[in-house]
DNA sequence: GTTGCTGTTGCAATAGAATTGCATATATTG
DNA sequence: CAATATATGCAATTCTATTGCAACAGCAAC
């Protein structure tokens, strides 16, 4: 039977002690919830993810902001003035990728196939610096939505 | 002698209007200064540049807002909470454009020189959607800040 | 296992940007 | 110039995020 992130004990404990933040239970599961996600979780999800065990709002947020300087997630806002948070370096490219926001439902996901080229005489040395890309527009659910009300 | 913004007494009531929107003297300096700034503006820088007319903040606010419905204007979230309006079509590039943000004064800048391309499977149709791209790193003031304290 | 230091948590209060309701004022149309 | 649909000012409110502080708990050393 393989191992799975819950059989495998203390996997995420290590994770954080090895980047001096200790393992304690809100923090491996805001980590474990970011981990396996497949898009950015905002603060409010993350509270109701983790409904059954009332933590305090700002303890979460102290936890993401520690996991995000930390370097174990990355810290983005998506244009409604509301952090989101992903794992960093986990399921998906750690490099920076780009977001894709719907402007009807707000849902937010992740592109990992689409890179980025910059093109023109200012992006010399852009490349090498820190991105946050989005990509605005309806999703697909939305696009079908839509259609059937019409 | 060329016109210049300020002797083209009602270009910018004109536009207003064009857009159907009353000529109202708050909108015409709203639009003024978007139009003759350089970089995106915070609504707190707004109110400070017009600060000698006193206008109260929720006016200001319902203008950039009926700025941005009306085309007039765009407005985006550079990362820190704070919305920022730009004026469109005018000075510069009418097309979306990345932003630059320095993460050490805050400053914000825009790169129009630069062009985007996307690769990947899953950029197919994102080419025409509408778009925010920041680019967060150092600018050249906060370099040199920082090698003349060394 | 116990101890002690230091990092974490919960709670309540607070900050601060943005938004709204409503009465009053004003730009535009005829 | 009068009528009226829009805009404005003011105060109150919403909502996300942050902070101070006392109580608690992880974890390294014993």
């Amino acid at each position: 039977m393989p191992q799975t992130p819950e059989t495998w004990p203390d996997r995420l404990g290590a994770l954080l002690r090895e980047r001096g933040l200790r393992a304690t239970p809100a923090r491996v599961a805001v980590l474990r919830h970011l981990q396996t996600a497949r898009r950015p979780l905002s603060h409010a999800e993350i509270i109701e993810r983790l409904a059954d065990r009332r933590w305090n709002r700002a303890t979460l947020y102290r936890n993401l902001i520690d996991l995000t300087e930390a370097g174990l997630a990355r810290k983005t806002e998506l244009g409604d003035r509301v952090w989101r948070f992903e794992a960093a370096g986990a399921a998906h490219s750690s490099r920076s990728h780009p977001h894709f926001v719907c402007t009807a439902c707000g849902e937010v996901s992740c592109l990992d196939g689409v890179t980025i080229r910059f093109d023109g005489d200012e992006a010399a040395g852009l490349r090498d610096q820190s991105l946050e890309i989005q990509v605005r527009g309806v999703c697909a659910a939305c696009i079908e939505r839509g259609e059937k009300e019409r």
